[in-house]
DNA sequence: GCCGTTTTCGGCCCGACTGTTTTCAGTCG
């Protein structure tokens, strides 16, 4: 078992424990296991392998029953705790407590009376109308259930960053239009840039918040209004995304901005902290707990400042480590759009791509970049029409020429030649070795035999990577969000071997990639591997995508000096140069 | 179950909203 599955497990071992009506601190302890262990860098099997127990006792979070319970399941696959829980209270009811208004306790209480430990078996109760008589249900707790049962079969879950970005700016100009606002801010998990999100967080502030509440209540794409308040508002859209407003006073901006930021593992713990210091954090302000003196809140900064803390990055809120590193003066710096200086996977109407090489090159040029690198598929890649040698010689014959065009012209841009190479089945790469070395930017990647054994995955990418000829290894897990996981591989040996050879890895912005994962950056941050933030534009509209993958490096810890492409040019060929 | 610049025992973040209740438990974020 790897830690993701290790997660699942503490997490199902936590819900079980809620339903069986344990005790709630307990409970929180395993979820939070199951947390940390989600956000680790490292597989617990290394760091186990590499110390045995000793290995394990570091991690926050993870106690010496949480450790022996990771110990047996990374020996045997399977933890006795969690199947003797299964024996007492049923599976489907783990599904049942995700059903929106309900919780562990009115679960327990379902299986107990009615016997129902699944989905389908609570539709059918709901439907029968077996569900209103029960103590602390009623009527509309039945329609409800029936309700949240229909959009969990609707909803994925999960939404890519850029819809909910997009779905958030919409409703961010519908507020707009209401007197006397004074801030609407996207929040949530959308503003720490999660690769996926759960649902929209909206914070606004105004002199009349019940007037923004109005508004947002008769927004045209609302479906159901699941919760109305003063200040707090829920909406279901007609897409199935969730929607929650929060409407507050201007001087509890900053508070609201942190409370409303999450993560809420990352609140938990400032709020834990505050509580030592003789402070109490909520969404109003931070407060004396004493003598119940407001001591900050109309700016985050100084939500932070009060509880001895610099300001932590949005991005960084994930309780990995965010908390110590500001303690200790060693958060990494944001990395900045302006700092990146161009663009290294980009496609052309060549191959699969929509626009010419010369509009791709202007479009860069308006965005202020020094360089991009041409990277057209390989021939492997057919259906994205890939180039064989006759025609990339020929491309790079134009770029010759494109480039002295743009010199006469006293630009200082230049394109690279480039390639995106295909990693063949076998690891060999599919353009010759005279082409590859007369290239600029050779960018490698797989394009197929995504079912690979992890064994002969690893080897064949670390075999692409010691040719010497890769400058880049393009979304090195192949993964496409909501659509296709990513392949078997073993990263960490990949990450050792691209160092040996002096191969970046690639973060790919594309919203539905961004691939690397922030694990995997701090992985690579870790060891000194170097970054390549690229977009893979396969047009000029796609390079904007590059702000996505500036942030998910700030999510992985990188900062500018990891990256590639915010070398100059000079610098940058110089970490080109191949041999 | 975890953890310690009040503590190795006794705490454990904080508040809004809802439905079913006559004062609050459950759910949610």
């Amino acid at each position: 078992m790897e830690n993701p599955e290790i997660a699942r497990v503490f997490h199902e071992i936590a819900d079980l424990l809620e339903i069986k009506g344990g005790d709630l601190f307990r409970v929180r302890s395993y979820r939070n296991a199951a947390l940390i262990i989600d956000g680790l860098e490292e597989p617990l099997r290394s760091l186990y392998g590499k110390n045995g127990v000793e290995g394990l006792k570091h991690i926050p979070g993870i106690g010496e029953s949480t450790r022996s319970k990771v110990v047996e399941m990374l020996a045997t696959g399977y933890c006795a705790y969690h199947d003797e829980l299964l024996r007492e209270i049923p599976a489907g009811m783990l599904d049942m407590i995700k059903v929106a208004s309900l919780g562990p306790r009115k679960a327990a209480i379902l299986h107990k009376v009615l016997g129902v430990s699944s989905i389908d078996g609570l539709e059918r109760a709901a439907r029968e109308g077996r569900i209103r008589d029960l103590p602390g249900f009623g009527e509309v707790s039945e329609r409800k259930i029936l309700k949240g049962i229909e959009a969990l079969r609707l909803i994925s879950g999960k939404w890519k960053i850029s819809t909910a970005l997009r779905c958030g700016e919409a409703f961010r100009d519908y507020l707009k239009a209401v007197p006397g606002i004074f801030e609407i801010v996207l929040s949530g998990s959308l503003r720490r840039w999660k690769e996926e999100v759960g649902d929209l967080d909206i914070l606004a502030t105004c002199k009349d918040p019940e007037a923004v509440m109005d508004r947002f209540l008769t927004h045209p794409e609302i479906k159901d209004v699941l919760a109305k308040g003063k200040t707090k508002s829920t909406v279901a859209l007609k897409s199935g995304l969730q929607v929650d407003l929060r409407a507050l006073d201007k001087k509890s901006f900053g508070a609201a901005l942190q409370y409303f930021t999450g993560s809420k593992a990352h609140n938990v713990a400032i709020r834990d902290r505050a509580k030592r210091m003789g402070l109490k954090v909520s969404e109003y302000g931070v407060f004396n707990s004493a003598t119940g003196k407001r001591v900050a809140g109309s700016k985050e900064e100084d939500v932070y400042k009060a509880v001895g803390l610099p300001w932590i990055p949005p991005e960084l809120r994930e309780m990995k480590g965010e908390i110590e590193a500001a303690l200790e003066g060693r958060l990494p710096e944001p990395l900045l759009p302006e700092e990146i200086r161009g663009d290294l996977h980009v496609h052309t109407d060549e191959s699969d791509g929509g626009s010419t090489l010369d509009a791709m090159a202007e479009a860069a040029i308006s965005m202020g970049y020094e360089y991009i690198a041409v990277t057209d598929h390989s021939k492997a890649v057919g259906i994205a029409h890939g180039l064989d040698e006759a025609r990339i010689l020929a491309q790079m014959a134009y770029v010759d020429e494109f480039n002295k065009h743009l010199k006469k012209k006293g630009e200082r841009f230049r394109v690279l030649k480039g390639s995106e190479v295909d990693i063949r089945g076998d690891g060999t790469l599919d353009h010759s070795e005279k082409v590859l070395g007369a290239l600029d930017c050779v960018v490698a990647a797989v394009h197929s035999g995504f079912g690979m054994k992890k064994g002969e995955m690893t080897a064949r990418i670390i075999k692409a990577v010691q040719t010497g000829l890769v400058n880049i290894l393009a979304h090195p897990t192949g993964r496409l969000l909501g659509e296709r996981g990513p392949y078997e591989v073993d990263m960490e040996a990949v990450m050792d071997e691209a160092k040996k050879h002096n191969v970046a890895l690639e973060l790919n912005s594309c919203p539905e990639r961004l691939d690397l994962n922030d694990i995997h950056l701090r992985l690579a941050k870790d060891k000194g591997v170097k970054i390549a933030i690229s977009t893979d534009a396969h047009s000029i509209n796609h390079l904007q995508n590059i702000v996505y993958g500036i942030h998910a490096a700030r999510r992985g810890w990188i900062e500018k000096k990891d990256v590639i492409n915010t070398l100059p040019l000079k610098g940058l060929m110089r970490f080109l140069k191949k041999g």
